[in-house]
RNA sequence: GCGGCGGUGGCGGAACGGUAGACGCGAGGCCCUCAAAAGGCCUUGUCCGCAAGGGCGUGUGGGUUCGACUCCCACCCGCCGCACCA
């Protein structure tokens, strides 16, 4: 036995605390913009910045590597943790393989929690947040993230809402930002109003989960709408999961059809409805508006129909959105006492108002089909009306009773010179019909809707906007950015921003016309602080303005995003409609911000989310304390796919923990054993025996672990490692030390992205230098290919038998080498090969009968 | 209802159409120790068998193939989106 067992201990408290000074000291992962004679810090002098050595041309490539920003509360969870492990491995893996890596960090700091916190405890939000960043902050340097500290910034920082003001300032003159009257969606229980997007399928508060209200309310949106066309054909230029693109292809839901005009002659209003089936509109037998279109009092009064549709209107304003939204429910509706005449034959028709057309989408009108859609069919049944049949389908079997039918087929019953046409030819001809009577057009119909930013809340960015007597509407001019908050007292929402009793405050004078102006009180969606930092990071520290295009330039758009799938829609798609806005502008450059997304899947406990009210949370700093954060940052990747959802397992934590021991004792050992390093390194040429199985074992685990590495496979690649110890130590007493020593410091190299702290320590014991100094090794093909392989032998594709043979063996010979295998004798004896098929270097199969 | 993802040992999970179960956990046996902790060595899909070996095995049923966890068809189950979107 050459080694002393267990002698030292792996003590991750004193390693890792020691490396993370090292990174501190000397600045290790910052990055000078190239472009820049700004604040941000240029690296030390005299240190040449990681990567410089592989490509002294200067030729490195830059890389952004970024995961989304935290919203800072208590401390970090283990989402988070896995979240930033990905990242940095993501990120030292660039680096190695020698890009220039930026790798950022901020808080998305605005946010309602603190807010409520401060109403119950009375403590400032800003302080109460501070302390959170803090705590954020200490936890991601205690595991050890690669991170350019020297751009660290909150969204909540007066320096960064400065130009959060500056940006909303650009698109309200370019009016993409706009203040309108609108039925809204109310949280009852934050207080406030809430964008489409942060509402769910029941009509719940996505952040508290009560069900909204309805109000009609003046507000600031955005013009996100404009963009619904390009924000849905860029997605296919982008490399981002499939499913997150799905979703939002559903949510913007673009949909090709028609407005058509039909005219109520009583009151000479026309009335526009969007469809996607002109080719019905012979069909159309009544027509139907929303509860909450405007007209609709005014189409029933004076009729006999007046009170019960006021009354319908009423009760259906007032339903929640989940008793609405049942699908199941018989359909509802009251007769207007008027009609409207369909445009293509002038037949006139009954309007109704029912809640199941919806105001937020098309015209809040329809024409109404029943015989070829199944909602106007459950209502014509319910309400006696007529269904008439127009569209033949193809299959001729199903007609009769095959009503609604919503497919293609053939006009019937509709005129002259459209039956007997298809569908599709129907559907070009009518709308061309329509377009040349000036009763219709061809039109694309979007779900998406505005995004409305105003926000009745204290703790978010002010809205840089005057109300003055005489002007209207007046930004705030630039020169007088940021909008800082101001100090309350009383945080508690009424119904209107607290922001409203700051009187001193609110009340300012007009820049143009300097008499009495009002400040806007309301405060910004957190969604917008977070659409743009990562354009901040650029150029964190630029003071003049919010960026640099030059910094811009250098480094976007972002390489690598990694982050929660719950982001697919809401921040996903808010950054994106920034960065087309701003590029618009000529403010940036690219017109995507995240080339490529990777969305991490959770770490539940006992199959159920992490909640402190279950009481099943892991704190990372637990784990951290108990086996140290490498373990930790391993073990959230070992666990399974990192795009998967995965149940934390405690005995699993100390399995990797076990791991990493091993690995850095072996290491300890053998370089104590083997002396100092630099003479001798292993040549291949002339290893055999345990030094060539083993030299063959490293290069294996290199080739394996860059491979998983492209693919995000970091349980494979872990697990890769692993192998390549356990083969150390299996060979230990019979390798060479100087085998032992490279097959240990390649361990080391790989594994380094995941496990920073124990690799480098392990690495410099080994090899007297800094792994992350050194390029990422390269696998030798010629030992990857073995002389010598196991030949699978199969007779009718089931495993016989196994031999030995050399790498290059003809096909004839291997197939005589299986034929003459022992248990495949057994197996062919006395029957007839009738194919032999030979994958070489794998298998043979016999085929016998 | 529509769309997406998934179903493999006791558990988490591996497997370019080519040895199913890598790696880890758990379990069992053993070593070290006064003992414990830590560490080390071995076994571990399942059934039959002393063994050699054989049968069965990747949600179900079919198909393609010399050969299917992998490809095709039809289902079942679970999770996640979306859903009266005209």
């Amino acid at each position: 036995m050459r080694f002393a067992m267990a002698e030292r201990r792996y003590d991750p408290q004193e390693i890792e605390p020691r490396w993370q000074a090292v990174w501190a000291d000397e600045r290790t992962w910052e990055v000078a913009n190239e472009s820049a004679a700004d604040g941000v810090a240029a690296p030390r002098a005299g240190f040449q910045g990681v990567g410089g050595f592989m490509q002294p041309g200067g030729l490195e490539q830059n890389s952004y590597v970024l995961e989304m920003l935290p919203y800072p509360s208590g401390e970090p969870h283990v989402g988070h943790l896995k979240n930033y492990a990905v990242g940095d491995t993501v990120a030292h893996f660039r680096r190695r393989r020698g890009e220039r890596v930026l790798h950022p960090m901020g808080y998305d700091a605005f946010g309602l929690p603190a807010e409520n916190n401060a109403i119950k405890t009375g403590i400032h939000p800003r302080d109460a947040t501070q302390a959170s960043i803090d705590s954020y902050r200490r936890q991601f340097r205690r595991w050890g993230i690669s991170i350019d500290w020297s751009r660290e910034f909150g969204t909540q920082e007066p320096s960064y809402y400065r130009w959060t003001q500056w940006i909303f300032l650009r698109l309200y003159e370019r009016g993409l930002a706009y203040r309108k009257q609108a039925a809204v969606k109310w949280c009852p229980k934050d207080q406030t109003v809430l964008a489409n997007e942060q509402v769910d399928t029941e009509g719940r508060c996505e952040r508290c989960g009560s069900l909204v209200e309805i109000r009609q309310l003046e507000q600031w949106f955005f013009r996100i709408t404009d963009y619904a066309e390009r924000l849905l054909s860029d997605l296919d230029g982008i490399d981002w999961p499939e499913h997150v693109k799905t979703m939002q292809r559903n949510w913007i839901g673009r949909s090709e059809g028609a407005e058509v005009t039909f005219r109520c002659e009583e009151l000479g209003i026309d009335y526009p409805v969007f469809t996607t089936r002109p080719d019905t509109l012979f069909g159309a037998t009544f027509f139907v508006m929303a509860p909450e279109h405007p007209d609709v009092l005014r189409l029933a009064e004076g009729t006999e129909h007046e009170r019960q549709v006021r009354d319908y209107v009423n009760h259906a304003i007032t339903e929640s959105g989940e008793e609405r939204g049942d699908l199941d429910k018989p359909k509802t509706g009251v007769a207007l006492g008027r009609t409207v005449v369909n445009p293509v034959n002038g037949e006139r028709i009954p309007m109704y108002v029912a809640d199941y057309v919806l105001m937020e989408y098309g015209t809040g009108a329809i024409m109404a089909v029943p015989a070829h859609d199944e909602r106007d069919y459950a209502f014509a049944r319910a309400f006696g009306l007529p269904i008439r049949r127009v569209i033949e389908g193809t299959d001729p079997d199903a007609d009769e009773q095959g009503l609604p039918y919503s497919g293609e087929g053939t006009l019937v019953n509709s005129a002259p010179e459209f039956d007997g046409l298809d569908s599709r030819t129907a559907l070009a001809e009518i709308v061309a019909w329509l377009d040349r009577g000036g009763k219709g057009h061809a039109s694309v119909n979007y779900r998406l809707r505005d995004w409305l930013v105003s926000r009745q809340r204290y703790w978010g960015c002010p809205i840089p906007i005057l109300y003055c007597e005489r002007c209207g509407i007046v930004p705030v001019p630039e020169d007088e950015l940021p909008v800082e908050l101001p100090e309350i007292e009383d945080y508690t929402p009424k119904g209107r921003s607290p922001l409203a009793a700051a009187e001193d405050w609110v009340n300012t004078s007009c820049p143009t016309c300097e008499g009495p102006a009002r400040r806007e009180t309301d405060t910004m969606d957190t969604f917008v602080d977070s659409s743009w930092y990562f354009l901040r990071y650029c150029d964190a520290n630029n003071d003049r303005a919010a960026w640099d295009q030059a910094a811009l330039r250098e480094w976007m758009p972002v390489d690598q995003y990694i982050g929660g799938v719950e982001h697919a829609i809401l921040h996903l798609m808010y950054a994106r409609f920034f960065c087309k806005a701003l590029s618009d502008m000529e403010l940036l450059e690219v017109q995507e911000p995240f080339s490529s997304l990777f969305t991490q899947g959770m770490i539940t406990r006992d199959g159920a989310k992490m909640s402190s009210s279950r009481g099943n949370v892991v704190a990372p700093s637990s784990i951290v304390e108990r086996f140290g954060a490498d373990t930790a940052r391993c073990y959230v990747l070992f666990i399974g796919p990192p795009d998967q959802d995965a149940d934390w397992s405690d005995e699993g934590v100390e399995g990797v923990h076990r791991f990493l021991g091993r690995l850095w004792r072996l290491s300890a050992e053998v370089a104590e054993l083997a002396g100092p390093p630099g003479e001798g390194s292993p040549a291949a040429a002339d290893a055999q025996g345990p030094d060539l199985e083993l030299l063959r074992k490293a290069h294996w685990a290199i080739d394996k672990v860059t491979g998983d590495l492209r693919r995000f496979a970091f349980n494979t690649a872990i697990a890769a490692v692993m192998e390549l110890l356990n083969e150390c130590r299996r060979l230990r007493d019979a390798a060479g030390t100087e085998t032992l020593r490279f097959a240990l410091a390649s361990a080391a190299s790989v594994l380094f992205p995941f496990a920073p702290h124990t690799c480098a320590d392990a690495y410099e014991l080994l090899t007297g230098t800094r792994v992350w100094e050194q390029p990422w090794p390269e696998a030798d093909e010629a030992l990857l290919e073995r002389d010598v392989y196991e030949l699978v032998c199969q007779v009718n594709g089931k495993l016989r038998d196994r031999v030995q043979v050399a790498a290059g063996t003809s096909a004839e010979e291997l197939k005589q080498r299986c034929r003459v295998a022992p248990n495949v004798r057994a197996h062919v004896d006395g029957r007839e090969i009738v194919k032999e098929i030979v994958v070489p270097g794998k298998l043979v199969n016999l085929v016998v009968r």
